[in-house]
DNA sequence: AGAAGAAATGCAATCGGTTTCATTTTAAAG
DNA sequence: CTTTAAAATGAAACCGATTGCATTTCTTCT
């Protein structure tokens, strides 16, 4: 079998626990014992056992991730490959490990965060979106399981979270539409039912009231997050109204809404100018490349894995959120009239 | 304290023996008994402590992935979150968890596999990408842990990988260069200490020789994979050189490449005619489009992730290799001469 | 030299399960 | 109504660590 501690200890002439003291670098162990036990465990070629340790300790120094919907789904929009980057430059400065569950649809997600908190197979969790009708907020809150939504949560009382300011962010961009000469702006977002559409759609409805324009209910469609949930909404506003501009709440969504346009014979930016959210790689490399709001979605990871683990650390922590600032980054996809 | 398999026991009247066996579904305990024990699970709000489960029978239901260099540098890459895409399908499918390991360079990452394997942490591992120098491969087979390879390996003896032909796939670039009367072509990939480089210089040496056309060492560069390294790299060549297309093998650095020709004062493709390799969405949108090798990345997780857990299931499986085709898409990179 | 206190180490319980083997219960057979 | 085998359950060791508390050893002081 395997060399474990025992071994170690009868090598080096000493008790388990003294081994493990020594793996700890317990101030209480003599010089010389340390010595002989390190030489006993170099001899012996001994690793500890990490799961073994985590039962015993209850810390895993693994901090789960949970994707919203399908794992598969998520990995396909660049956002979340950004913000686990982002999140895993911590993860690794701070020595932790990442456990990705991989679930298929909301009540998978509910069973693998169960499975992580109860399975105490992690010490937090990083929510990468929250929803409105989420379950798994509340639930984590009540087990007092430490853990950060990326996204502000419907109901914040008691829960880290980190975010951009969603409402700003949306006026920023409707407002900067406004600027240049439109007035029939369309709305584009994902389902209504993630937190981040309802914020940017309020942004939205501020920034036409604050310029004395009427909101229109018909220039306002969601749909899901991709190219395609894209496409279908900027088709199905297009049978019904002719907008001169148009924000998209997400990237890759604003490419459909592009290819829509073209395929109803509009051009883009001459006839419909867009903007959109997020600033992915593919943004700036677009026909036309794209005018969007950077959310900074690296810094979002970043942050949240450096909120998660400070609450870690320290029972308390002196903020419960982190707003991360936006900017508009300009580019060819919009035009004035 | 959490409710344990004892308090079960204890409310179910019955030995925790019986409790594991119940929630392991034994057919050698009765049905009445089971019912009980459910029941008593149930209004315990009993769950099983997956760390102690796994130090107890040593199996994790979770698969290690490692990724090359540093996991922050991985996941700037579009390929490496889309292979994970494909691993995540299959493991969802087969219920695994992905534990991701946060490295920062090669000394940590294989700190990193010794930590999952020897800390039994995980049941299988994934290594994103084989190096020509990599230690772990050995290591890893010696340990006699299940692991699989994407990418094939220098020395493929007795370790399972899944790969594209590489070989196969830059000869098919180059010789459609060569069709479409280039001469001067020339080949730019990520550093030679990844086998995909070398086996790709492999192919494109390859379809010069059977077309007689002499290998110029002038025309042949190294960087590292990203925009930059592309730019880098093709400003190295036209510093001497003045070729009429190039192979480069990896999207991204294409893209820097691209940047690099124009920066120089050429037109893509009129002058330069340009094929990249893997396809990543961005390819289709580029300007211009970028002709290049579709390697079915989504694939490669999926085949990588099927033949580990089958490995894992069945100590023997009857392939240790799985070959991925690949194929040309053809956009609007390259012109005839 | 003996007592007291500090330093170093060991003992044994514990974490929460799984699994082998023994024991009890039940059913079938003689 | 035994005998015997099969079925169901329990007892206890084990997985490989950690940790509170007890014990031994070493200094230091009187």
């Amino acid at each position: 079998m395997n060399v474990t501690i025992k071994d170690v200890a009868k090598r080096a002439n000493v008790a388990p626990s003294t081994v493990s003291r020594v793996i700890a670098d317990n101030p209480r162990i003599s010089k010389e014992t340390k010595e002989r036990v390190w030489k006993a465990m170099e001899e012996l070629g001994y690793y500890p056992n990490a799961i073994a340790r985590s039962l015993a300790s209850k810390v895993t120094n693994t901090l789960g991730l949970i994707m919203p919907r399908s794992t598969e789904e998520a990995f396909s929009n660049p956002f979340f490959p950004e913000v686990m980057r982002g999140i895993s430059v911590v993860a690794h400065r701070e020595k932790y490990d990442l456990l990705l569950s991989t679930s298929g649809n909301q009540e998978e997600e509910k069973e693998a965060v169960i499975n992580m908190v109860k399975g105490k197979r992690v010490d937090g969790i990083i929510l990468l979106s929250s929803r409105t009708t989420d379950e798994l907020i509340p639930w984590l809150r009540d087990e007092k399981f430490p853990f950060v939504v990326i996204g502000k949560p419907l109901d914040a009382k008691g829960v880290y979270w980190v975010d951009n300011d969603n409402i700003g962010a949306s006026k920023l961009a409707t407002n900067y539409l406004i600027k240049h000469g439109h007035r029939e702006i369309a709305f584009i977002s994902g389902s209504l039912e993630y937190v981040v559409s309802l914020d940017r759609l309020d942004g939205y409805k501020l920034a036409l009231e604050e310029n004395g324009i009427p909101f229109k209910r018909e220039l306002v469609e969601q749909d899901e997050f991709s190219e395609d949930g894209g496409y279908r909404a900027m088709m199905r506003i297009l049978e019904r109204e002719k907008p001169t501009a148009v924000v998209v709440t997400d990237d890759v969504m604003a490419f459909g809404v592009i290819r829509a346009a073209i395929d109803k014979g509009y051009r883009v930016p001459e006839d419909i100018s867009i903007v959109g959210f997020n600033n992915i790689p593919l943004s700036a490399f677009a026909n036309p490349p794209l005018t969007t709001i950077d959310i900074s979605t690296f810094d979002l990871g970043i942050k949240s894995a450096e909120l998660l683990i400070a609450r870690l650390k320290q029972k308390d922590v002196d903020t419960d959120h982190i707003i991360v600032p936006v900017k508009l980054v300009e580019r060819k996809s919009c035009v004035a009239r």
